[in-house]
DNA sequence: TATAGACCTTCCAGTAACTGGAAGGTCAAG
DNA sequence: CTTGACCTTCCAGTTACTGGAAGGTCTATA
């Protein structure tokens, strides 16, 4: 398989594909021309990127998981605790964003949105004044 | 006022104030010397900015909130599309980050984190195969 | 056999919004 | 006159790609 067959059958983009060899997460072999050529192994290890991606690990978890994968001496502790790790970094940013939202959609509410100038959305940001919720 | 005493009246890192300037959101005077002097004017601008990037707003959208700010033409409908627009983008991220959360947290509970190697994590990761929930 | 179109390659630059650090100038106090 | 806390500019690095240019390769068809 080479490298637009790969992008189709794992959902990863050949973009992607090569930036993960460029970065070692991936070492495809390399036919005559030159073009990649992908093994069932780098399929598996892609779609597992893919996976991992779609949860939010930064690369560097990625790579951490796909070594323990490949280690059969792993503790499922080690896993979990990346995976712990993560859920506390997505549960922080769900908690920025909804802190966020909740101020943002009162002063959405707040605001006539007419063609008329006065708006307390910039009256807040310009004087940290609250508007009534 | 010179940066350190702006920075720590807005509470913007001196480093980000310089950004500022650079990417010419503020544009402080300089004394004879080099350094930067700050009017009230542009402390006003800067803890603007904080707000604004508080609330997640990106630069390129604090940039026309402030622009629409000095505007006294402007309607506050033009200010309530951006700050819809962005509640529609935090929406979204809050939406996909529960999402992953979820998957993640069942993920986690199903992991047994002790030193055996079998583990729901990665085998979801690699497999694709769905822990009990 | 020529050629068109769909592949593939590498390399460079840009994205967002800073942040860290080096090298060096300035200022106020003792 | 020196020390330490400021300030300056400039360069590089962060994250994870993404777009695009310039050019080689493969396959089908006329």
């Amino acid at each position: 398989m080479n490298i637009g067959e790969v992008s189709k059958a794992t959902g990863v983009p050949a973009k992607t594909i090569r930036y993960y060899e460029e970065i070692g997460l991936i070492i495809p072999n390399r036919d005559d021309n030159g073009y990649r050529r992908f093994r069932d192994q780098d399929l598996h290890k892609l779609a597992f990127l893919g996976r991992a991606r779609a949860l939010g690990f930064p690369i560097v978890d990625c790579r951490n998981l796909m070594q323990l994968y490949d280690d059969s001496g792993r503790s499922s502790a080690e896993v979990k605790a990346i995976a712990q790790d993560h859920l506390e970094d997505i549960d922080r940013k769900i908690t920025d964003l909804q802190e966020m939202r909740e101020t943002l959609h009162s002063l959405v509410t707040a605001c006539a949105g007419d063609n008329r100038p006065d708006c307390p959305i910039l009256a807040s940001l310009a004087g940290g004044f609250e508007p009534k919720t």
